[in-house]
DNA sequence: CTTGACCCTGTAGTCGCTACAGACCGTAGC
DNA sequence: GCTACGGTCTGTAGCGACTACAGGGTCAAG
């Protein structure tokens, strides 16, 4: 097993296990400027320190809340620059917040259409189909 | 203006018009095999006709309730056979149905969350910011 | 000294479009 | 007939947010 002394860094695979965060997905964070470059071994392996872990753990965390990977970064910055915060996050996550519930909106209109014709069809015996009919006839929801 | 009588065909961006979709969009269902190629005049121009509109708009409306455009080719196939589509198409709906509803409980869990750091946050004067300590912290969601 | 597990890089693929670039066509006005 | 302006054609590249290789280097255990 490889190092696991706190002191002395992760390895890649050992900061994804620990975070939850798939493998390429570290190195693609560090790709696109989420994550710092962490310093490397002498052979040139990635050693990451507790910082990146909670980095790590904050940018997996706004994406299970649904932020894009910009609103994340705006977050970041944030965090980085730290003169009251509060104001621009707490207006980001409100526009966030926005934006989840039209899609629940959106989702729900589907919900409701597809309730619909999945009851229709029943077991599904019938020569004409309910959805089919649905979707040559009417408009989807409104 | 171009030819409208509906016995001669229509150009593409006509039938993108009818039928809501994007110019480019109608190009891409074609080359992924949804939308069957058209015949072409002699100069080489799209000439679309009626079923083509019908089956554009059938995408569209299935589109418009979330299924994917494999889902979509799996109505459009059964729509093609014809042989009792319904209790195969019902599956689909209904399999697509849990899909919607497992995406809505998702963001559902996602808005609770941000409503509460949103409410907690206030006018953002506060020194230390809800979102981001909950960012830090907590797991989102459970 | 070999095996196997890890690490490195760069690149291509996913989904569902969308947006060009660069060429051709077709019509209206002059 | 000439030109301008729009429409159409093709192929390709880009989006977001990863994910999955290929082809190589490194490291520790047996």
């Amino acid at each position: 097993m490889r190092d696991q002394n706190p002191a002395k860094g992760l390895q890649r695979a050992e900061l994804a296990r620990r975070t939850g965060a798939n493998l390429e997905t570290v190195r693609y964070y560090e790709k696109v400027g989420l994550l710092p470059p962490p310093p490397r071994t002498a052979s040139g392996y990635r050693s990451y320190d507790r910082a990146h872990e909670r980095r790590l753990s904050f940018i997996l965390r706004a994406r299970e809340l649904g932020f894009s990977l910009e609103e994340v970064r705006a977050l970041l910055r944030l965090v980085d620059e730290r003169d009251q915060p509060c104001a621009e996050a707490s207006r980001l996550a409100a526009a966030h917040l926005a934006d989840v519930r039209a899609k629940i909106a959106d989702l729900r209109r589907m919900e409701s259409v597809l309730k619909n014709v999945v009851a229709q069809c029943g077991d599904g015996t019938r020569p004409d189909c309910p959805l089919i009919e649905t979707l040559f006839r009417e408009a989807a929801a409104e």
